[in-house]
RNA sequence: GGCUCGUUGGUGAAAUGGUUAACACAUUGCCCUCUCAAGGCAACAUUCAUGGGUUCAAAUCCCAUACGAGUCACCA
């Protein structure tokens, strides 16, 4: 029986060839040096920061090369397979706006080399494998589970190396009739690979960010389609796909470098050229218990999974600059040379990228996030928390929209001027440093956070006298100098000096003085701007909060 | 256990054989100041996991050791 004929026998209706496929996938028309490049998860689980990572890479790779950047759904673990992980997928690349060129959709195909979803491209599959059958590189094993882990257990015991190869795969030698036979009486079988590898001997593989590296050969014969659904494994469908694709560059996670002789072995058995390689490094978390270094985990680690950045409300272009900062650390000298441009202009070197993995550090994306939004306009600024509200946070959302104006006003304290405020690294934290200013959110349990000055009687004493003088028209110069002297008139120094001399003979300083007002005005003894919150609130509001305080107090 | 990679400060890291080991974040101190934020100025690795070697010269090259990571599925 010729290998032809068993091909046949597995898949009768296969009757395409590799040479149809390789016609409707003709080589793309790209100016020089443009990289095709794909993000390609597999919906198992819910995007996280190591996705993001290499989307963004993919995304800035293509863009700076004038190339095409595709989406591919690797949903060939059905079994695995988790309910709204694509449509997540999907949301999270539009949302930080690094979408791809080509992908597949709600039933929609957008590009001329799809179906983009690995599970619709069953057919492409098989007739590469009929065609390895066929030249004899691939054959169908009759190997149980229980009979794999035999064999297992066996290697590791006498500490030979562990899978199927030379003499453990036992059905690489057996004939194509009784082969055959096997497959009509309907038993379970997987196509496996049949390797012509040396483990003895060397290869050497340059990873465009690890360097070069020696490798064994391989000499696995591994699974390429699995028994039951007949798809293929992640090995096979990463080969036929980005041959057929002509992905340049495959950019993906640092777990596979060890599959790297594998798919060198596959790819030349087909005559297929190979991509290049950026096998990224992992991101890891210093756990906080143990405080040992571990690959950050999506259960242990809320920061790991994407949604965590946008329910914390963190910019987009933040998070983008975050990401980017880890993958190349130069990211941030060019970022600061050239803030104007778009992150994708920046020249992304996988040689300058870490071969070992780096902590993520949430300290660095604040700082980053807060540079950003102390940029933005009051307005600007208003709108995003406006947006992030309306979705993350009903109570604030409701407040805000009542009051645009006054929120908008105290959004821009110290803001339009050359070094601004950076209270807020996301925006669900700007509540938590504005609250006060919504009468709405005053509870009755109030705590005054007064410092030296906590005499009720002096307290009111203080702010009906200042309540008297005070005027809504003054400018901020007029404003602190009747306060001075209203300080000085009831024994606080306003000459810091003196004060420091003779402590012994004032109440308090100036700044013990504003810290009463503050504190009935707020409740708290730190705030932006007094001048700028008294304006905001007017006289009436602030005459409003003095008789609450009497009452609370 | 096999294979592969890595190890520079609290964190991300630069330096690719040659003066005091960049820079950013974090931390601390001082200054400014109505508080806070911001800003300014400082401090923070006598040393690059450890040991040996090569060299006039090593964080940089070589070897060994230790530690860490990834991988070894009909998961991707």
């Amino acid at each position: 029986m010729t290998n032809q004929e068993l091909a046949d026998l597995i898949f009768p209706n296969i009757t395409k060839t590799i040479a149809d496929y390789e016609l409707e996938y003709p080589a793309r028309n790209l100016p020089e040096g443009a990289k095709v490049v794909r993000f390609a998860p597999s919906p198992t689980g819910f995007m996280h920061i190591g996705n993001m990572m290499s989307a963004t890479i993919n995304y800035v790779l293509a863009r700076s090369s004038k190339g095409v950047f595709f989406l591919r759904n690797e949903d060939t673990d059905q079994a695995r397979t988790v309910e709204g992980a694509v449509d997540f997928i999907h949301h999270i690349l539009n949302y930080y706006g690094i979408m791809a060129d080509e992908y597949e959709y709600n039933g929609e195909i957008i590009g001329n080399y799809g179906p983009y979803i690995q599970s619709e491209r069953m057919e492409i599959y098989h007739a590469f494998i009929k065609h390895l059958i066929t030249i004899g590189r691939a054959y169908p094993c009759f190997l149980t589970s229980e009979e794999l882990e035999e064999i297992r257990e066996y290697q590791a015991k006498s500490k030979k190396r562990i899978g199927i190869y030379g003499r453990y795969a036992k059905y690489r030698y057996t004939s194509n009739e009784e082969l055959a036979k096997k497959i009509q009486n309907g038993e379970k079988y997987v196509i496996r690979f049949r390797s012509e590898g040396d483990f003895n001997k060397k290869f050497v593989f340059e990873d465009l960010t690890q360097g070069k590296i020696e490798f064994p050969e391989n000499d696995i014969d591994v699974p390429i389609m699995k028994s039951e659904n007949k798809l293929p494994t992640y090995h096979f469908a990463h080969v036929v796909d980005d041959h057929l694709m002509h992905t340049t560059h495959v950019v993906r996670g640092n777990e596979w470098m060890s599959s790297v002789p594998l798919h060198y072995e596959l790819f030349k058995a087909f005559n297929f050229k190979m991509p290049k390689y950026i096998h990224t490094s992992l991101i890891l978390k210093k756990d906080e218990e143990t405080g040992a270094i571990r690959k950050i985990s999506k259960r242990k680690d809320p920061e790991a999974l994407m949604f965590y950045y946008e329910e914390k409300g963190y910019p987009v272009l933040a998070v983008i600059d975050a990401v980017l900062t880890i993958a190349n650390s130069n990211y941030e000298e060019w970022r600061t040379n050239n803030p104007d441009k778009p992150f994708y202009e920046f020249p992304f070197s996988p040689k300058k990228m870490s071969p070992s993995g780096a902590l993520f550090d949430l300290d660095k994306l604040n700082n980053i996030s807060k540079n950003y939004l102390s940029k933005m306009s009051a307005s600007e600024l208003y709108e995003n928390y406006l947006a992030w509200a309306k979705k993350y946070d009903s109570h604030v959302y409701e407040l805000i929209s009542r009051y645009k104006d006054d929120t908008i006003a105290f959004l821009n304290i110290e803001r339009e001027i050359k070094k601004p405020r950076k209270d807020y690294e996301n925006y669900s934290t700007i509540f938590s440093k504005s609250w006060y200013m919504y009468d709405e959110a005053w509870s009755k349990d109030l705590t005054y956070e007064f410092a030296k000055i906590t005499a009720k009687e002096e307290i009111l004493k203080v702010m009906t006298s200042y309540l008297k003088i005070y005027d809504e028209a003054d400018s901020q110069d007029i404003w602190f100098q009747k306060i001075k002297e209203l300080a000085s008139s009831m024994n606080y120094a306003s000459d810091m000096k003196d004060y420091k001399e003779h402590p012994d003979n004032y109440k308090g300083d100036i700044a013990d003085f504003t810290t009463i007002m503050r504190v009935v005005l707020t409740t708290l003894k730190m705030t932006p701007n007094l001048y700028d919150i008294m304006q905001i609130l007017g006289k009436e509001r602030m005459q409003k909060r003095l008789e609450i305080f009497e009452e609370s107090y």
